[in-house]
DNA sequence: TAAAATGTTATGGCTAACCTTATTATTCCA
DNA sequence: TGGAATAATAAGGTTAGCCATAACATTTTA
């Protein structure tokens, strides 16, 4: 009573993918460590998904997906945003644990339950993080911004999405006041890969250079 | 990013328990035949479950679920029959694929979702194939009726539920009229085991015994 | 340019849940 | 009461996706 053409673990690298960029060439550790597996298990799954087509790994250089890897990515990302929209604006779940649960549920969507669900929504654009839902054809627009980690000091600019996907980080962002749609001025940045000093509302809010790379922001 | 503290497997035995009788004893063979793996796979997971105190086995006499099994088993089938629920009323999903669509959902669910699902369902007592919904706190009044295949001939009854779970039995039900509400009256029974012939609406329709053990009914 | 960091490969091990085949035990029924 | 049906047990095999450890290769960086 199951229905996995592709394995669970498979959505989550190719889902891993695309959240680390749908067209960057992604290092096997940086790969590793978000799927919270060795760097050894990840090069074993990773020549598996090469031997069934879904990305391309250059020894030493990182892993790209390939057309068919990028439809299936797309289509997984769809189903988990979808479900983190029913979950967030129909059964009122808290914010920082939507990722984790529309995961769970992600794996186990038949297509025809991922349109009806589409349809349901209303073909939502946006997940309650900010990151854009792939269409159904696969087409998928990314959003036109940066990580946090990369503004300089003095600018203003605004939370577009948040990247995250563990729902400590999502929590401590969350409490922070940096959810999509934020206003944020960057104080200060401390040397040596320090923390950043934010303005969040009335707050001031040191935030982690690791951190920061979750939040996509644009210039405001 | 996945939940489960109880496999997979381990649900749809006990599953399987909750719909060859909540409180039957059930022998291996059966559980066997409704889950689809060979009676030494059951007799091992049977075993594995025993040793969880989910249920006891008495060897050559069958297996029944313990308090805390039942417990177990009655939020299992909760979960199940909510994703029923949501899957026909919200997402229009064809009657007949409601029950494996949703057996995916209900193995990713997580009791916070589970419950917020209800809510937003409005608390439904029964599933779109008439079974009964257990409540949160495990209460489960079980359904008031019988097998279709101990009417007998002359007798008028109204089917209360469908009890089959594969998308193939229950779409060859649904063909034939036999849902829930439908009145049927037994017109023959053929001997030796032979199948049952029902006027269902306007129409006759010859229906094998083990077809007509799925189809809960009540006098009418 | 050498050391550090990162990536690769090899070997062996683990787990859950299935499988087959074969033997033995029990129960049911005619 | 004896054979058929059903159930239990034993032994060995499979798969996916992990793990650790260790040796080796390449790339980066100081």
């Amino acid at each position: 009573m199951s229905l996995p053409q592709m394995s669970e673990s498979t959505e989550m690298y190719l889902k891993a993918m695309v959240e680390l960029g749908l067209s960057n060439v992604v290092s096997i550790g940086r790969l590793a460590e978000r799927l919270n597996v060795t760097p050894v298990s990840a090069n074993e799954m990773v020549r598996r998904l090469g031997d069934q087509g879904l990305l391309t790994h250059t020894p030493y250089k990182g892993v790209s997906l390939t057309d068919k890897g990028r439809e299936a990515a797309c289509n997984v990302v769809r189903r988990q945003r979808l479900w983190e929209v029913f979950l967030y604006e129909h059964l009122h779940i808290e914010w920082a644990k939507l990722y984790e649960l529309a995961c769970s549920l992600e794996h186990a969507t038949a297509p025809e339950v991922t349109e009806a669900l589409a349809a349901f929504l209303g073909d939502p654009k946006f997940c309650p993080r900010g990151n854009p839902i792939p269409a159904a054809d696969g087409s998928f627009l990314p959003l036109d911004g940066r990580p946090l980690s990369t503004a300089s000091v003095g600018e203003t600019v605004e939370v577009l999405a948040v990247n995250a996907t563990t729902t400590d980080v999502l929590k401590y962002l969350q409490e922070r006041g940096i959810l999509p749609g934020q206003t944020i001025r960057v104080l200060e940045a401390a040397p040596l890969q320090g923390p950043l000093t934010l303005k969040v509302g009335e707050k001031e809010v040191a935030l982690g250079l690791s951190l920061a790379e979750f939040v996509i922001v644009k210039n405001s």
